[in-house]
DNA sequence: GGCGTTCTAGAACTGCCATTCTAAATGGTA
DNA sequence: TACCATTTAGAATGGCAGTTCTAGAACGCC
């Protein structure tokens, strides 16, 4: 067709990424994430209509990028390695992690709701990744899946791993050996199938 | 002496915590805070010299009350005491407990680091909470203090809590009665003294 | 090889927000 | 009662960031 783009979508996104991993939202400003480009500001407007629309893009994918690592796991019921994938995931790159483990969305999107089709896009990710634990959860008991069991399941293998790994993720520097050994221990120590009734010690039913 | 004060220090704190807690730290605007109040923007800075200095003071706030709940129990070794006391805190007032648990420092005070004697006392506050899981693990083993001993302390009694009601509080309304079920179950599930090298499991090893 | 489309380039605009300033009000004290 | 430190009150200021605008450059197609 025409001028070749010297500047991609990804690298606007791959820039807005790192400055919220390296400095918070607010260090993702427009001239900020141009200046780490090299492209002046005003070409970011022909990729993104607005700042909460590259800042909800960036994300998008962060969030694509670590449940399309856990889904498989989790719908082939294989939860223990669906918890420890974070462990791989998040040194891969450092700062897609803390992009996404260390900031609610609300941070992010405050000013301006995002546009339309971008956070339909997460609405779509999040069902698919919502369906993945159903299904995991389904296959570990008689195939119901009962509520108390869907958020039992979504801490050990999704918060639970990250609150684990965020203490070092905002130290920085490497994930010290034993967070494996603790996700492990957990799985082993905490079945996602709800015991119905019988408290683990006499205390516990308080 | 003279005039007497309409708007006191803690009315601003309450004004600003209850605007975070609902909006996200951008929502926290020094007019925003006025405007609740019913002041003038100009009075606040009678009081605070600088917006990071009421939302740090406002941190400080929440994060001594929330502590201030669970270090005595963590000092007399009671950890699955001071696990379940979240709970109660946050059930107490939603709004500081939204607050403190959904938000990063780091996206408080991105724009300008808070005054020196507000930062000062939030390290006397994290100190102090840090020797009483310290006490707390001592109390548990032989007295020694290893580093994978306390973050697993940290894990089970500090961050895993969290993890497990942020959903709920993201959400808003109650708590469901199965989250202390989940605490309790963890506590009874991973000890805090980590068992040195034997895996759970066979396949733990890894 | 001109042409139109799409991009770069960066200056200009607009609005908002933290902060400051000036003036008036207040109320205990001397 | 007069005083004056302190506060209210709210307008003014200054800067910054998101967004828009204008001009010019590059590239592939007809």
């Amino acid at each position: 067709m025409v001028r070749t783009a010297r500047f991609s979508e990804h690298c606007f996104i791959e820039a807005a990424t790192h400055l919220v991993a390296e400095g918070g939202p607010a260090a993702a400003t427009m001239q900020a994430i141009a200046r780490r480009v090299g492209a002046p500001t005003g070409s970011i407007y022909h990729r993104f209509e607005s700042r909460s629309a590259i800042l909800s893009a960036a994300w998008n994918a962060a969030y694509a990028s670590f449940t399309g690592a856990l889904a498989p796991l989790l719908r082939e019921g294989r939860a223990r390695e669906a918890a420890l994938a974070i462990l791989p995931w998040s040194s891969k790159d450092e700062h897609r992690a803390r992009f996404l483990l260390l900031h609610e969305p609300v941070t992010l999107f405050e000013d301006a709701p995002p546009p339309a089709p971008v956070r339909e896009e997460l609405e779509r990710l999040e069902e698919a990744f919502d369906s993945a634990f159903r299904a995991c959860v389904a296959a570990r008991g008689d195939g119901s899946v009962r509520e108390e069991e869907l958020a039992r399941a979504r801490f050990l293998i999704f918060d639970a791993p990250i609150a684990i790994i965020r203490p070092h993720l905002l130290k920085g520097g490497p994930l010290p050996p034993f967070v494996e050994r603790m996700i492990d221990e957990l799985h082993a120590g905490l079945p996602i199938a709800a015991t119905p009734d019988q408290g683990i010690r006499p205390m516990a039913a308080a």
